[in-house]
DNA sequence: CTAAAAACAATTTTT
DNA sequence: TTGTTTTTAG
C-alpha cells in the first residue's frame, strides 16, 4: 500500500511515532513539537492503513477544547475516522456510568455535581461551618478522589484535619443515597465499575483496541488507575505528554504518571519529539536553560531550524504602573492580536486594564467569566436536575424557596423529614408536609409541588402521560415561567440593570439543539455540566492584545509574549516553599516562555501594590537562572542578577539590617540585625513607636517595605 | 428579613 | 485595595 500524503511532511521522529505498533508507546513531545499533529495523524493512519475500525479507537484529552480540536483535525485527515471516540476523561466517565448506572446504584438520570454543588452538599451534612471551611472540605474530598482514596483509607496525605474522614464518609453516603455523582466520581466510579465487573471490563477491552491519551502529564492517580483497567492484554496503548509542562499539581496531576510509565507498562517504547517548530533558537535557549534547573525530569533538548530573530529582553522596572506603560509602549508597534501579556495571578490584570483603557488599546481577557456559574443559570438547572432526579437534595435546597415561597429553614427540614414511602420524592414530600406547616409555608409547598406536575405535562411524562413532549427549548421556557423565576429575575434586572433574563434566554436558545423528551434533557444537562466554556460570556473586544494567566496559555502560541511580574513572592509564588513546588513554578515559567514564536520580553518590578499596600520585591530567582549572554537587559540592573543562581534555601533570607518591614500590630520599623538559631532565621526590629521586638519571619508575617 | 457595619482573606483551574 | 462573608442593629 502506498504511503498517504500526510506522512510526507512529518519528520523522522514524528513518522516513527505514527507508524509505531506492537508495544505500549510513550511519546515525549516537547513544546511546539507537533504533538497534536502526530496524534491526529496516528488515528487517521490506523483507520486508513491499518484497518482499525474507527469506533474501536478511544482518544482521551483533558479539555473539551482539545477534544474538539482533535476531532476536527482527524476528520480532515481521514474522512470516516471521526467515528473514533474522542472525549475528555470526564465525559468518557459519564458515558460509561450512564450506560451502567444500574450496576452502581446510580439514578439513570443522575446529575453531575460541580465544585459549588459539592460544597453545598458538605454544608448540608455539617453544622456551624462557614463557607471557607465547607470549601476546604469540598476541596479535600475532590483531592482525595483525584488520588483514588476512599473515606476508609489513610487520608493523612490530603489533610491532617481529624474531622475530614467523617465528613468525607457522610458526603459519600449522601451522594450515594441520592444517586448522583461529582466530578471526581466520573473517574473513580468508572474505575470501580471496570475493576469490580469483569464482564464490563472485557466488553470495554473488546470495544477499544486502541487507547490514546493526550497531555498525559496532567493525569491524576485515579485517571491512571482507570487507564490501567481500560488497557487489556491486546490493547494498543499510547500516551503523549511532556513532563516539563506538568503545571496542575494543585488539582491532583501527578508527574510520576508519565515519569514511571515505562516501568508500569513493560516493553514501552519511548519516542521523543524534540524538534520545535514554533520558537526561535534564542527563545528556546532561554527556556531550555531555565528548565534544566529542575531535577525531576526525563530530560529532552529542544532544537529548531529557526535561527536568528530578536534577542529576548529582560526589563527591570520601578513599579507595576511602569510595567503597564512599558507594555503599552511595546504595543505601539506590531500587531495587538499576535501579542500576549502573561501574569501569574488574575489580580495582576487590573493594572493593564486600567492603563490600556486610558490609552484606548483594545484588549481581551482570557478565561474570566463563566456562563454556567451564573446564579440564574444554576437556578434553572437546579429545577431541571431535581426533575430528573427527585432525590437531588442539593438542587432542592437551592430552589425550594427561590423565588420566595415563604419556606424557611424549618419548613425545609420538615419537608426532608416527610420523605417516606408515601412521598418517595422531594416534590411530593413538599406537598405531603404542607398540612404540618404554617399557612403561608403550606401554600408555598403546594405551589412547589405544582411545578413538578407542570414540568411533567410539558415533558409528556407522569401527569402528562400520553402527550408528546414539547421541544426542549419550549420546555425550558415553561420551566422558567412556571417556576416563577422569570418574574423574579425580570424584577431584579430592572432594579440592578442586570441581564439575567437574557442569559436565561440564551440558555433556552442552546436547548434548541437537543431532542425533545427526557433523553434530550439529560444530554443537555450533561453537556452543560461537563463543558462550562460552552457559552462564554460577552467578554470585551474579540480583537486586541491578549491578557492571560500563565496557566491558561497552555496549548497556545503568540508571535510576541510579554511575561510580567518576575518577582520573588509573586513568581515564583510565595506559597511554593518546597523544592518540589518550586520546580512546578519553574515549569509554569517554561510553559510561558515556549508560547513565544519570535519576540520575548520579561519584566520585573522593584515595587508593586499588593493587597492595597506597596511592597518592595526582589527579582525572581528565575531571572538569575537565565544566562546573561542570551538576553538583552534593560533598566537598572539589580545586584545578584546574572551571577550564579542563588541556592534555593536563601530565597527568603533577606532581612539585612536596614531593611524596612511592616508588622500588623507594631507598624513600620527597621531591621536591626538578623541571625540564625539552629535552622531558624531570627530578626530584631526597631519600630517607629520606639519598641523593639524579635521575630521568626517564617512564622510571623513581616512585610518588607521601602523605608526612607 | 433587610441593610449597614465590621471582619476577613487574597494563586494557579478543568472537568 | 478589593470583594465577600459574617455580625449586628433595626
Amino acid at each position: 500500500m502506498s504511503e498517504p500524503s500526510y506522512l510526507e511532511t512529518l519528520n523522522a521522529a514524528q513518522k516513527e511515532a505514527v507508524l509505531h505498533s506492537g508495544s505500549p508507546l510513550l511519546i515525549l513531545a516537547g513544546a511546539g513539537s507537533g504533538k497534536t499533529r502526530v496524534i491526529t495523524t496516528k488515528i487517521a493512519y490506523l483507520v486508513d492503513h491499518m484497518g482499525v475500525p474507527p469506533w474501536s479507537i478511544l482518544a482521551v484529552t483533558f479539555t473539551n477544547k482539545a477534544a474538539a480540536e482533535m476531532r476536527s483535525r482527524v476528520s480532515r485527515l481521514a474522512p470516516g475516522a471521526e467515528e473514533a471516540m474522542v472525549k475528555t476523561f470526564h465525559s468518557f466517565g459519564a458515558w460509561l456510568l450512564r450506560r451502567n448506572s444500574h450496576l452502581l446504584g446510580l439514578n439513570s438520570r443522575f446529575s453531575i455535581y460541580d465544585d459549588d454543588d459539592a460544597q453545598a452538599l458538605v454544608a448540608s451534612i455539617t453544622e456551624d461551618l462557614n463557607r471557607r471551611e465547607t470549601g476546604f472540605y469540598a476541596r479535600w474530598i475532590s483531592r482525595a478522589k483525584d488520588y483514588a482514596l476512599y473515606p476508609g483509607d489513610n487520608l493523612d496525605s490530603i489533610t491532617a484535619d481529624p474531622d475530614f474522614p467523617g465528613v468525607y464518609a457522610r458526603y459519600e453516603e449522601k451522594l450515594r443515597t441520592m444517586g448522583n455523582v461529582d466530578f471526581g466520581d466520573l473517574i473513580l466510579r468508572s474505575l470501580e465499575l471496570l475493576r469490580d465487573n469483569p464482564e464490563v471490563r472485557q466488553r470495554m477491552h473488546q470495544r477499544f483496541r486502541v487507547v490514546l491519551v493526550d497531555e498525559y502529564q496532567d493525569s491524576n492517580v485515579a485517571q491512571y488507575e482507570l487507564l490501567k483497567q481500560l488497557a487489556g492484554p491486546d490493547t494498543y496503548l499510547c500516551v503523549v505528554g511532556d513532563d516539563d509542562q506538568s503545571i496542575y499539581k494543585f488539582r491532583g496531576a501527578e508527574v510520576k504518571n508519565i515519569l514511571t510509565f515505562p516501568d508500569i507498562f513493560p516493553g514501552t517504547q519511548v519516542i521523543k519529539l524534540e524538534q520545535n517548530y514554533r520558537s526561535t533558537e534564542k527563545i528556546l535557549k532561554v527556556a531550555s536553560r531555565v528548565v534544566a534547573f529542575n531535577q525531576e525530569r526525563l530530560g529532552k533538548t529542544l532544537w529548531t531550524e529557526r535561527a536568528g530573530g530578536p534577542t529576548p529582553v529582560v526589563a527591570f522596572l520601578s513599579s507595576h504602573e511602569e510595567e503597564a506603560e512599558y507594555c503599552a509602549s511595546l504595543l505601539a508597534r506590531g500587531s495587538l492580536e499576535d501579542t500576549a501579556i502573561l501574569y501569574r495571578t488574575n489580580a495582576q490584570s487590573l493594572a493593564f486594564e486600567t492603563c490600556f483603557a486610558r490609552r484606548g488599546i483594545p484588549y481581551r481577557i482570557v478565561g474570566s467569566y463563566r456562563f454556567y456559574e451564573r446564579e440564574e443559570i444554576k437556578d434553572i438547572l437546579a429545577y431541571l436536575a431535581l426533575y430528573n432526579n427527585p432525590l437531588d437534595e442539593v438542587a432542592f435546597r437551592r430552589i425550594i424557596n427561590k423565588p420566595k415561597r415563604g419556606l424557611g429553614a424549618t419548613a425545609v427540614e420538615k419537608i426532608l423529614a416527610a420523605l417516606d414511602s408515601a412521598n418517595p420524592d422531594l416534590w411530593s414530600a413538599a406537598e405531603g408536609a404542607a398540612p404540618g406547616l404554617s399557612k403561608k409555608a403550606a401554600a408555598g409547598a403546594r405551589a412547589f409541588g405544582g411545578v413538578k406536575k407542570m414540568m411533567e405535562v410539558a415533558m409528556g411524562e407522569g401527569a402528562g402521560e400520553g402527550k408528546p413532549p414539547l421541544p426542549l427549548s419550549r420546555f425550558m421556557e415553561t420551566v422558567i415561567r412556571g417556576s416563577g423565576l422569570l418574574e423574579y429575575y425580570t424584577e431584579k434586572d430592572e432594579v440592578s440593570s442586570s441581564s439575567k433574563v437574557s442569559n436565561l434566554e440564551e440558555l433556552v436558545h442552546a436547548a434548541g439543539n437537543y431532542a425533545p423528551g427526557p433523553e434530550g434533557l439529560t444530554q443537555f444537562l450533561e453537556d452543560l455540566e461537563l463543558d462550562r466554556s460552552l457559552t462564554e460570556g460577552e467578554g470585551q473586544d474579540e480583537h486586541g492584545v491578549t491578557l492571560i494567566t500563565m496557566h491558561n496559555t497552555k496549548g497556545l502560541e503568540f508571535d510576541r509574549v510579554i511575561i510580567t511580574g518576575l518577582e520573588e513572592g509573586l513568581f515564583p509564588s510565595a506559597r511554593s516553599e518546597s523544592e518540589e513546588e518550586l520546580e512546578e513554578e519553574r515549569r509554569i515559567f517554561y510553559v510561558s516562555l515556549t508560547r513565544a514564536r519570535r519576540e520575548l520580553y520579561l519584566t520585573s518590578c522593584r515595587r508593586r501594590q499588593l493587597y492595597g499596600r506597596w511592597q518592595t520585591l526582589e527579582p525572581s530567582l528565575f531571572l538569575s537562572e537565565i544566562p546573561r549572554d542570551v538576553v538583552e537587559v534593560q533598566g537598572r540592573i539589580p545586584p545578584g542578577f546574572g551571577g550564579p543562581a542563588l541556592p534555593s534555601g536563601s530565597r527568603d533570607g533577606g532581612y539585612k539590617p536596614g531593611t524596612g518591614v511592616y508588622h500588623d500590630d507594631y507598624g513600620t520599623g527597621v531591621v536591626v540585625k538578623q541571625w540564625h538559631n539552629g535552622s531558624e532565621l531570627l530578626v530584631l526590629v526597631r519600630f517607629e513607636s520606639g519598641k523593639t521586638a524579635q521575630f521568626i519571619p517564617k512564622y510571623t508575617p513581616l512585610e518588607k517595605i521601602a523605608y526612607d
